[in-house]
DNA sequence: CTTTTGTATTTTGTATGCAGCATTTTCTGT
DNA sequence: ACAGAAAATGCTGCATACAAAATACAAAAG
């Protein structure tokens, strides 16, 4: 997240002359940027520039960056990332399809407002959702990966005593989309992502009190619990009432 | 449907001579297409070329015309569609963000393929969100808006009557857009009708037998009973049968 | 005959230029 | 001083031009 802190600040210079040349070297610092470590299997297939134009857009939307409504400047926000209009634009249409900006005809692309409403909406929908996950996870997971999601909770209950929010919030995303991931049903995913993605901007504003926090973790405690029973009703349950909770969290915050 | 052939058909001459005039002249050619004669409130904003691209892509794509696993050849698309590659790029991303086609690194974009299971799984969080929708559009639904629904079905029913199988696919579509509509869920009525999207080149192709038909025609019947009784417990639970059948339905077909 | 390597062509990816529209500023008449 | 019109500015939308990558093809080596 830092990381993208420079690219953006050392800007706004009218500084044009030799501009390929400028340009073609910022473009490799963005590029850089994405170089995953992974030791993963499969070649190292170096992320596109499209992709890492959209993922730094999203962090900026989510981040607060670019606050909602606030206007898209292609040119402006072109110098800053170093890249053209062009690919700028593809970027944005990317987004505007997933919900996280609006285009106006005529007048380029706004990031998208969310009313207390439109919140509470999707949270619904997320809950509906993750009902769904937990029941088809707790029957088609396998064990070692269940072990993963274990692995991700314990690590998120260490950040959590250390009080580190920003590390907690993270692994808390991550073990959401873990379970959806576990379905094994791939729409079911998409589906959650895209709305855990819209819903990232307003969570990562919502600050709970201590309270509301460890009781946020008592009911992650018990969703573990019911997935390594694959005790599907009660995971279920446990979601469901998690997220019910969640925008009792939020909803003074949006 | 149907208009669009000429704009593809009269194409692949080598003429480039005086492009922008020419090419100009077509892309009038496809805006009038998508002015809509609608007489509803608010001002005639004319549609932007974008979001004509992104339909006309979808429908190539839903009708069959680009089969899944098609590259889509940026420079003869754009010269069949008279545009450039530009904004046929920007569109082509934007489906990418909707799931209809898949974008391969210096590659291009292909038509992405949908296995049985990838189906199998669209239909199945597509029936939870439709016994969510079901749920909701008994509470919050206006009479007139459940009698517009009525209407539709009605009119449904005579193109059944009457053989028409395109227009009751259309309607059938809308109807269930509709009560996804009701629920005055936007991110519920968005998820819905991505869903539906990229669904619809499965059920465009199944072509079910009379029987198969009419007991589809049967349950929609019960559904919209239940709506205007405002039955949730029943519409959610019709509406999930529905999909369930609908599977089986198409099931052979993928 | 197969495989490999070098070259040519095609296709994608990015930058730039130009025209139209929206908004704002300035000018003019009362 | 103020309302309205007209010009000017800035931005978006589309097209084109240029660069890099991938594919296809051909020739040469094994």
């Amino acid at each position: 997240m830092t990381e993208k802190a420079p690219i953006q600040s050392d800007v706004l210079k009218g500084e044009t002359a030799r501009r390929s040349e400028a340009q073609t070297r910022q473009m490799n610092e963005i590029k850089s940027l994405e170089q995953r470590p992974v030791g993963g299997p499969g070649p190292i297939r170096r992320t596109a520039l499209h992709d890492t134009l959209v993922g730094h857009l999203r962090d900026m939307i989510i981040e607060g960056n670019l606050p909602p409504g606030t206007r898209l400047h292609e040119g402006q926000l072109g110098e800053q990332l170093g890249v053209s209009r062009t690919p700028l634009r593809e970027a944005i249409k990317y987004l505007a399809s997933e919900g996280l900006v609006e285009l106006v005809p005529s007048r380029g692309a706004v990031v998208k407002r969310f009313s207390a409403k439109d919140v509470r909406d999707m949270l619904t929908v997320l809950q509906t959702l993750e009902e769904l996950a937990g029941r088809l996870a707790c029957e088609t997971a396998t064990d070692a990966e269940i072990a993963e999601v274990r692995a991700l909770h314990d690590e998120m209950v260490r950040r959590y005593e250390a009080g580190d929010r920003m590390q907690y919030y993270k692994l808390n995303q991550e073990i959401h989309t873990a379970i959806a991931r576990l379905s094994r049903n791939a729409a079911l995913a998409d589906m959650h992502a895209m709305l855990q993605t819209r819903l990232k901007r307003i969570r990562f504003i919502g600050h709970e009190g201590p309270e509301k926090w460890a009781a946020a973790v008592a009911e992650h405690q018990e969703m573990i619990a019911a997935l390594e029973a694959r005790d599907e009703v009660t995971l279920s349950e446990v979601l469901g009432r998690h997220l019910t909770k969640a925008w009792e969290r939020v909803r003074e915050a949006v």
